[in-house]
RNA sequence: GACCCUAUCAUCUAACGGUUAGGAUACGGCCCUCUCAAGGCCGGUACACGGGUUCAAAUCCCGUUAGGGUCGCCA
């Protein structure tokens, strides 16, 4: 390329490659700290797989010393979407997934390699694009892109490779004077990559995850700088992973096929690669096939299914710890009270299967662990904080009754491993609250009477009466129990299970049926937590009145 | 179509040439018990298939099959 066809690219002034090496040097750290990123595009969807994506670098760098920063790539203007940034950076510090360096919520670089924004980059990658120009590495490429789309047609059609490569890469032979006739017509341009790949060769990879890979050398000239001046991914990857100092590429798998490209182009512009570690994406079960999650399918893909329904955020780690390294559990059960994030992330460890199976039922298990560990007090404020968003009516009664709820929540609770486990999910709590207050609790009699059946409503009756009379809130556990039995062995009811269960037709039924009409009475349910709890905490006053048939 | 990756219980996985193929979740049973949940104990279920190599294969090699991915002026 002659002097004159670069000038009529990059008209304007750029700095030099070495002017930029010398803003951003390398970076000082001890030997064996990793330097990872998580690089989102801002198109204002929050996919769970990004947060796996960012826990993963983010533990591996944290864990080594290293440094995490947030890059945003936003060189598809098409999909940028207003807000995006803010809600990437609010979904990752929700999950205490915080960036050394990169982009607040409002788009404000921090940190020495600024900015972390590829849009606000332009002139670095032209820079280096120029340098490759100057080279002879890099050509424009004035095909249009419904020339491509038919080239490929045609290219289909004929079994052949797709691709801009070979006899089919028809600017790459432009004699400069052809180049500068298109150039002074005007013609719209974009950059391409001059490959020296060749496809029937294979280039070894080493992947930290996927181990060694075999891949057939890049030989298509792909581009590297769109018409409106920006980079595409890959030149943008090989160019801020340089100057950021990324040393781990963590990335999800879809990326392998592009690795003799990426690996090219370092080495075109004279750097070293980083190591690359490709994870398998998040899976779906679908008509007994796995597939990636969807954002269009799939409403847990995204990231705020996760806030509505309100999972803690602790469990959602716990659950995607647990999918990167299998060993999380059993690190778990040995350190009960560890902070999650002390969990050493192994990248041998990951599973380099087809991908992990999105599973409900292993993330309700291990919620219902997390929140069971929580106190009455987190517990509360929790759920709090989630109905303000989502359910304001509820948060106003909690707020309204905090002191009481907390007492309801305490039931069961913070009794080491036998605690209470029936919540997954803060959404889940509201439900579990009607009985105690007047306004919610609207079973009828009739229905209680329903779930009775087949006991008499004057067999009811009589053994709420006869509770009502001898029930004192001060009683124990114990007095409380002795009541119930007294009332059981009264009315013909067994209070002796082995009894019962020799010979049912000698009872009424047992001392659980006796209960179980107290139970219906006060809650208007037969399942419930511990009732005598139940009572404490909704007062003689209201135990009586519901106990009055 | 070409190329790449992957293949162990229902699910997440352990195993790195020699194990009664282990764990967790889920499921079933029993115990405990005022119901439920929890807890305790017990249980069933897996090396995709076919060839090799080897004294020995879930493990190494080849093939088949199945699944996933890539082949954009999207990332």
């Amino acid at each position: 390329m002659t002097p004159e066809i670069i000038n009529l690219i990059f008209p304007n002034p750029l700095p030099t490659p070495a002017e930029i090496e010398a803003k951003y040097p390398a970076r000082q750290l001890p030997d064996g700290a990793k330097v990872t990123r998580v690089a989102p595009s801002p198109t204002g969807f929050m996919h769970i797989g990004g947060i796996y994506a960012a826990l993963l670098s983010e533990r591996v760098a944290h864990q080594s010393g290293g440094k995490f920063y947030l890059r945003i790539e936003d060189t598809d203007q098409k999909r940028k979407v207003d807000g995006a940034v803010e809600l990437i950076s609010n979904s990752l510090g929700r999950y205490g997934i915080h960036a050394d360096e990169g982009v607040d919520k409002d788009g404000h670089d921090f940190g020495p390699y600024a900015p972390y924004t590829q849009s606000q980059r332009k002139e670095i990658y032209q820079a280096y694009a120029k340098s490759l120009l100057e080279k002879g590495m890099a050509y424009p490429c004035f095909c249009a892109a419904e020339d491509l789309d038919i080239m490929r047609k045609i290219q289909e059609k004929t079994s052949v490779r797709p691709g801009y490569y070979g006899k089919y890469a028809k600017c790459r032979n432009l004699t400069d004077e052809q180049v500068l006739e298109n150039l002074r017509a005007g013609k719209p341009f974009v950059l391409r990559f001059k490959s020296m790949g060749d496809n029937n060769k294979r280039l070894i990879v080493k992947d930290l995850i996927k181990g060694d890979l075999a891949l057939p050398e890049n030989d298509i000239d792909v581009i590297i700088m769109k018409g409106d001046g920006l980079p595409t991914y890959h030149f943008a990857h090989a160019v801020d992973d340089h100057l950021m100092g990324t040393t781990h590429v963590t990335r999800g798998d879809e990326w392998i096929s592009s690795v003799p490209l990426h690996i090219q182009l370092f080495v075109a512009l004279g750097w070293k690669a980083p190591k690359y570690a490709h994870f398998a994406p998040l899976q779906k079960s679908e008509n007994g096939n796995k597939r990636k999650l969807s954002k269009r399918h799939d409403p847990e893909a995204n990231i705020m299914y996760f806030w509505e329904k309100g999972y803690p955020e602790n469990a959602l780690i716990e659950y995607l710890l647990n999918l990167i390294n299998a060993s999380f559990e059993d690190w778990r059960r040995n350190n009960p009270d560890k902070n999650a994030f002390d969990f050493p992330v192994n990248f041998n460890k990951i599973s380099n299967a087809a991908g992990a199976l999105f599973d409900f039922v292993k993330l309700n298990s291990i919620s219902k662990e997390v929140i069971a560990k929580m106190s009455a007090e987190q517990v509360f404020e929790s759920v709090l904080k989630w109905a303000t968003e989502y359910n304001t009516p509820f948060a106003e009664r909690l707020k309204n009754n905090r002191d009481y709820v907390i007492q309801i929540l305490n039931i069961e609770r913070n009794i080491g491993k036998k605690s209470r486990k029936d919540l997954t999910k803060w959404e889940d709590v509201e439900g579990d609250l009607t009985y105690f207050f007047d306004d919610l609790f609207t079973t009828t009699k009739t229905e209680k009477l329903a779930i009775l059946a087949p006991l008499s409503e004057s067999d009811i009756r009589t053994i709420a009466q006869e509770f009502s009379a001898v029930y004192q809130p001060t009683e124990d556990k114990d007095t409380w129990f002795a009541h119930i039995k007294e009332i059981a062995e009264k009315h013909g009811f067994a209070t002796d299970m082995k009894a019962y269960k020799e010979n049912p037709t000698a009872f009424k039924g047992n001392v659980s049926d006796v209960a179980k009409v107290l139970r219906v009475l006060i809650t208007g349910r037969d399942k419930t937590p511990d009732l005598y709890q139940i009572m404490q905490i909704l007062g003689v006053d209201k135990v009586k009145a519901r106990l009055s048939v």
